[in-house]
DNA sequence: ATTATCTATAGATCTATAGATAATGC
DNA sequence: ATTATCTATAGATCTATAGATAATGC
């Protein structure tokens, strides 16, 4: 639908907070009023943006890391190339400063929905990969979090002065590696 | 200054858009009109508040540095115990939502004392690491995005459920450890 | 009849200004 | 005189509602 493709981008790009209905309505090409048909509320509108881009994060990510071979760095490197695959969504900064704006009930009911679908599928590669020692013991979802932190962190680094726009890719391989192998010399350098 | 105090505490838990220069006003104990006496505008309180933050998270984190020891792993623990001992600041959310919002002037004198304070001084620490050996080629302010998102997740992983409040010093430590090391098992382990 | 839009507007805020007033320091 | 506050309010928004209107499908 029109209206939940422009509100999606409109929140995603500026929050909740300084997005005017106004603006989405502009943007579908209909008057402000006229939103009120598709949704009760401006906070109702959110909540059915969200819910879509975090269902479709789910998917994306299961589709992804079950099409990587059986191990942790090609599942990483699948998932990295999901999140690089759409435009960025700000996941932490959502948590932090759009859902508190919500009711009790929406900001409860997106935080479950971010749980199961971003933390799950993350943590579950961590957690396989645990199962194989592939890695050393540690919560799955504290190592979701922190991979999903850095992932998002990556727009951002990547518009760094001194950084070129293709570098992408290379920067999310180097983050793979490190967090892999941790920031020990190579072998081969020294 | 009482103004700056609370103004800086709203800012921080809500951002700059959600935070009126009413709820400031209440919480200073005077009422709204009387902050246009000492700034003119809530742009310019945002501005001067932010600043502030940056040049403490600056000291602080340069002071941390210095009296660790010389080597990598001494340093992250003391930015990371930096950034623990004072209430957590959303750096890359502010980069993301606040600073768009306000004049292309302000947003660049924002943007390059954020670059300063927070991203230089990290991003010396792993130059100098590179320097000794101590760790592979990588570009230090890639290294240093990528430990400061990790730090800004630590406050949403230490509240996902299952995690009790106190351990979000073995969480430091664990995070500090994979940077470092790598997720690989300890040869202890297998 | 139903669906999707429109115009017009009420009611709440929010920022910022103007001008008055009290308290403090020379 | 200066400093820091106050009251009152203008002017802009912004959300949401009420009710009219056009287009579509039976």
């Amino acid at each position: 639908m029109r209206v939940l493709d422009e509100a999606e981008r409109l929140f995603r790009t500026h929050g909740y907070n300084a997005v005017t209905m106004r603006d989405i309505a502009v943007d579908v090409g209909i008057r402000q009023a006229s939103l009120y048909y598709h949704f009760q509320s401006k906070e109702e509108l959110f909540v059915a943006v969200t819910e879509r881009v975090f269902e479709r994060h789910r998917t994306g990510l299961l589709i992804a890391i079950n099409n990587a071979e059986d191990n942790l760095r090609s599942q990483l490197h699948a998932a990295a190339g999901w999140f690089l695959s759409v435009p960025p969504v700000y996941f932490l900064s959502m948590a932090h400063t759009d859902m508190p704006l919500l009711g009790k009930e929406n900001t409860q009911k997106l935080s479950i929905c971010y749980a199961q679908s971003i933390f799950e599928p993350l943590g579950e590669i961590f957690a396989h990969a645990r199962e194989r020692k592939e890695i050393r013991e540690a919560r799955p979802k504290v190592l979701a979090g922190f991979f999903l932190s850095v992932m998002e962190s990556i727009p951002y680094v990547a518009n760094l002065p001194g950084t070129s726009p293709g570098e992408v890719e290379a920067i999310v391989n180097e983050m793979v590696d490190i967090l892999l192998d941790g920031l020990k010399p190579d072998v081969t350098d020294k």
